[in-house]
DNA sequence: TCCATTGCTTCGAGACTTGAAGCATTCACG
DNA sequence: CGTGAATGCTTCAAGTCTCGAAGCAATGGA
């Protein structure tokens, strides 16, 4: 292993991650949104079934107390609401609204556009997805 | 441009930090640290000229009052001085002390060795940092 | 000299994050 | 079955982070 590229590989994934985040912010402001509810809007595949709190906390790498407080942003922009799990009536799960779907679709869609990876070529992007996906968590 | 190759690597970009992160935050914790204010020290090249507030804040993504507060935490740890800068007597400029050097490597040395990215191989790493410096910002 | 600009700080407000404590539900065990 | 431990989430209080507006000192151009 090598100390430099190690330190320059992560210091180059931080910074990239930051700059998407700066660039994404007037997008994000003019639907009253932060980098932090968007990242849970972000992390709501409208695909899968609505995650728990629980899951969603692993996901986010967050606390329970915090994405109770981030989920009641959402809701109370009408992105997200909020619902019983059957299986276990302790259990809250997350449910994206039509315009919890529409919000989502159209920020990652600018997030693509303003990320400096764009820059990438095709080929250099499955190189890079390839490498990244070995040790990032499964989606 | 693959949008699901591009979605997929500033996803896996942003789990990478947020998991090093999470890995880190005991380390962190036993210097009275945080996420922002390691930050602000691995920003600070010790083998480089002392960066003014100017410099550090477009360095980091942030705004000039939010330097003035992470500085003023390090300040406080014994991390970080502020000096004048002779050139221009409004600019202020970051300097480590030593124990600010310490700490710094210190640190360092644990987020090299939690990071998802160490599971990488030597020539994987520097594929993976010759795509990524295409496109981060220089050092 | 004058005053617009620049670099930083202060201030007030809001957003985020956390640990401790509380509530309802589920589960294990007798 | 009952009963207590464990689980999932929320509330609360405190602290951290971030931002825009306003202020101060130094600089620089007319």
């Amino acid at each position: 292993m090598s100390t430099p590229d190690l330190t320059a590989a992560l210091a180059a994934t931080h910074d990239i991650w930051m700059r998407t985040n700066d660039l994404l912010t007037q997008a994000l402001a003019g639907h009253r949104l932060t980098p932090a509810t968007f990242q849970a809007l972000w992390a709501l595949d409208p695909d899968e079934q609505p995650p728990s709190m629980k899951v969603m906390a692993e996901r986010l790498y967050c606390n329970a107390p915090n994405l109770t407080f981030i989920t009641g942003q959402l809701v109370e922009r009408g992105l997200v609401e909020r619902a019983v799990d059957p299986q276990d009536r302790r259990s809250r799960v997350m449910v994206l609204t039509p315009e919890g779907r529409r919000v989502r679709a159209e920020l990652l869609r600018t997030a693509l556009e303003v990320t400096p990876l764009a820059a990438l070529s095709g080929e250099e992007l499955r190189s890079l997805t390839a490498l990244l996906g070995r040790v990032a968590r499964p989606a």
